[in-house]
RNA sequence: GCCCCUAUCGUCUAGAGGCCUAGGACGCCACCCUUUCAAGGUGGAGAUCACGGGUUCGAAUCCCGUUGGGGGCACCA
């Protein structure tokens, strides 16, 4: 028997991969990491009604692509590693049985006949009298053999397990110590259904012992539950794990983030463009701080510093606009074969539903690079500020067109005052001179200066002849990188609809 | 209704009795840079540390209460 550091997420793959199990997750693999303890992945999915594979599987690669895989348990909806298995519920059956059976030998759980419809009953008029929800514990004194004699002749009957009356101290790391009079928890606790399927609070319990789990962290709506788990572990005779009970991740009008009020699908975050990074970097900074000022962290600094005493006791609001500034960070660090990479899926997707008319060659894709990387707030950010290198044709707002202190006169004059020099200054297929002076600029403001214009309103009325938008990447660049032939045309297309007008 | 947790700028937070006339970051505003948009730089507004009592020479920090917020109380997880 070692001390070694045991941890768990347990997923239900009732929903998609939450951000709230995303987080939780994270500080479970960073207490092992920073302790050198195992990190296990168990699947919850005793809710048969509810769990899905598909689910089970978003978890599994949100996971995965997080950098949150197992060191023991499931890995994916083929793989499982570790010996203290099965570590999906749903292959357990047999134990729950088992230990169900012992709880029962020993006294310490009773058959109870009582019908959904009576229980509904009692609970409703508890409600009424203003009293709190709770079994009145009717059938636990049924004499043993007449409960066997019912339960024999095919009588339905759920496993209750009897709570112990005393007063129950959580030891919560995050929180202190925290008594909760076991009087408050509801009554006797329903461990199997009529039909024999076990239920969370004690599959948990069963699991976390079989697992030999050290330290359970998870989620400060748990925290009320503990004292359950606790008279179940000591009903089981086994070792308390430590528990540590964290903030909840809020909506922005401080309840439990949900689906309903927020964007909680990782998956979600993923296609936006947001990078494992930032997520990670964010949700470490959400409800943990590193008791300095640093705000930029890969995982391995984080790791090499986590600790619990850092952890927050009070809810913290998810602030996407912050996350969206730490992904701005992340991608500004990401080396330019790395941001290819990850720009790579984005562009071909793009291509693939129609908003590029062709997809992009990884060497187009790396020339704007240092063009984009500082305006993209998310990956798929780039494919807004770069459509119109892929487009085959173009329709020019006329509104757009004409810079906001000319008139339409001015800018179709300007344009074809200027469509010679860029004739002449511009190649097929350029490369971007980035911040080499462009003597196609020097060129261009002489013509601005001789007519009296602002070199800012020619090169606007350029930026949206060229590309149809008012905000690009830098002009010369945008122009060089769409290649002679298709800034001409779409300078002779933008005079042409300005004379139309 | 009962039980539990919690409380520092709008948001995320630093702070573990004197270093705090409360620091940083996001966001916001202004200016600088600038061909647009960003990025970056500089500066600014923004918190009577929820409130009220204590303890102490001294409290954002400790104690009690109040109020606010949240969570939990299923044959859901």
């Amino acid at each position: 028997m070692s001390g070694a550091v045991r941890v768990r997420i347990a997923p239900s793959p009732t929903g998609p991969f939450h951000i709230g199990t995303a987080r939780t997750a994270l500080f479970n693999l960073l207490y092992a990491r920073r302790t050198g303890g195992t990190y296990i992945v168990r699947v919850e999915d005793t809710d048969t009604a509810r769990s899905t594979a598909e689910h089970e599987a978003d978890i599994l690669e949100g996971l995965r692509w997080l950098g949150l895989e197992a060191d023991e348990g499931i890995i994916s909806a083929e793989e499982e590693r570790g010996s203290r298995g099965p570590y999906r519920q749903s292959a357990r059956g047999a134990r729950y049985a088992e230990v169900a059976r012992q709880l029962h030998a020993q006294g310490l759980a009773y058959h109870c006949f009582c019908t959904a419809a009576e229980l509904d009953a009692e609970r409703s008029a508890r409600e009424k009298a203003k009293l709190p929800p709770r079994y009145s514990g009717r059938c636990a004194g049924i004499a043993a053999d007449d409960a066997a004699r019912r339960v024999a002749a095919g009588e339905p009957a759920a496993l209750r397990f009897r709570i112990k009356p005393g007063v129950v101290v959580v030891d919560d790391l995050v929180r202190g110590r925290v008594e909760i009079d076991a009087e408050a928890l509801g009554g006797d606790l329903v461990i199997l259904r009529a039909d024999g399927s076990p239920l969370y609070h004690f599959t948990v319990v069963v699991d976390d012992a079989d697992m030999g789990i050290t330290h359970v962290i998870r989620g400060e709506d748990h925290l009320s539950n503990t004292p359950k788990h606790i008279l179940l572990f000591q009903a089981l005779g086994v070792a308390l794990p430590k528990f540590a009970h964290l903030p909840l991740i809020l909506n922005p009008d401080r309840t439990k983030m949900s689906k309903r009020k927020s964007q909680t699908a990782i998956s979600d975050y993923r296609a936006e463009g947001f990078l494992k990074e930032a997520i990670v970097n964010f949700l470490a900074l959400l409800g943990w701080s590193t008791g300095s000022e640093d705000e930029i962290l890969s995982v391995e600094e984080i790791q090499a510093r986590f600790d619990l005493e850092h952890v927050q006791k009070a809810g913290a609001v998810f602030d996407r606009t912050r996350l969206e500034w730490i992904n701005g960070q992340w991608i500004r660090r990401l080396a330019n074969e790395e941001l290819l990479s990850r720009l790579r899926p984005f562009y071909d997707l793009a291509a693939a539903d129609g908003r590029l008319a062709r997809p992009a060659r990884d060497e187009e894709i790396a020339a704007l690079l240092p063009l984009i990387r500082e305006r993209i707030p998310l990956l798929s950010s780039a494919i807004e500020l770069t459509d119109f290198l892929f487009m085959d044709s173009l329709v020019h707002d006329p509104a757009l067109l004409v810079p906001k202190r000319w008139d339409a006169t001015t800018t179709r004059a300007a344009l074809e005052a200027a469509r010679p020099l860029i004739a002449d200054g511009i190649g097929e297929g350029d490369a971007p001179l980035l911040d080499a002076p462009d003597a196609l600029e020097g060129t261009l403001r002489a013509l601005a200066e001789g007519e009296g214009w602002k070199a800012g309103d020619l090169f606007m009325a350029l930026r949206a002849a060229a590309t149809g938008r008012t905000a690009t990447p830098p002009l010369f660049d945008s122009m060089r990188l769409l290649g002679r032939a298709t800034t001409l045309a779409r300078i002779d297309q933008a005079i042409a609809t300005l004379r139309a007008i």
